[in-house]
DNA sequence: TTTTAAATGCGACTAAGTTGCAATTAAGTC
DNA sequence: GACTTAATTGCAACTTAGTCGCATTTAAAA
């Protein structure tokens, strides 16, 4: 686990807002805004930008911009392709797809964008 | 050509802004923002805003979000994929990839994130 | 228990994009 | 070319996700 590793590194104080932020983190099934998880947190607003972007620098959180002028964040485990809705701004994560080969590049992440079942 | 399309079937009226913002995207290689286009502009910010929306509703114009927090337009004439450099934010469009099928989905957009040569 | 750098809450701020409204203009009709 | 009118424009005020400075609090090492 990142999380442990980064602690024992001293990389961060494990206070009582990263525990709950990482609470939340780890049980959600798929990427989270600030705006879902707000009115979970009893920590500011300030608090949950700084710490979900030291976990960013730390490798434990990736995150992306949807649709919707909003991040996303999700715990880093395993790499995976996301699936956008552009009609209800869904996300989903897809566990199945293999990641594309592309000489030059080193792609670390791929966003598909489209109309998902519900709304089509 | 979508814009005279457009025009014919009195969708909009070609007005001298829209007329400078289509040779603008027109001319343009790759995805462009307010912000990149904003000093060659003679219309003001919500006129762009307007018109860039319009062009997207009459399906000449498509747009994606970046990485940093801007929409990014450009003319819709040949289907493509892009990559957005996490580093630099560059963005490049990727003429030689095959659409994903996915089935139970419609995908019509792929953005491809990771390091790009120079950052590299 | 004491120390201290790291973390927090709060309020003010930034910046991309949106909106209401009065003034202007494209384009159809004569 | 002048007349008419709905569409478009500029401007200023607004919205909203995210950031920042600073005084106060707290984790954790000594
Ligand atoms: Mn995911
Ligand atoms: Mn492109
Ligand atoms: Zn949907
Ligand atoms: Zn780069």
């Amino acid at each position: 686990m990142k999380t442990k590793q980064a602690i024992e590194e001293k990389k961060f104080k494990l206070t009582s807002a990263r525990k709950e932020l990482l609470a939340i983190l780890n049980k959600a099934e798929k990427p989270i805004s600030y705006e879902d998880i707000k009115n979970r947190l009893s920590m500011d607003k300030a608090t949950f930008y700084r710490n979900i972007s030291k976990f960013e620098e730390e490798n434990i959180v990736k995150s992306f911009e949807s649709n919707d002028k909003k991040r996303y964040y999700e715990v880093q485990i395993s790499s995976h392709a996301h699936f956008i809705c552009n009609t209800c701004n869904k996300i989903e994560c897809l566990s199945n797809i293999s990641p594309i080969e592309l000489k030059g590049y080193n792609i670390t992440d791929m966003i598909f964008k489209g109309v998902c079942k519900n709304c089509s």
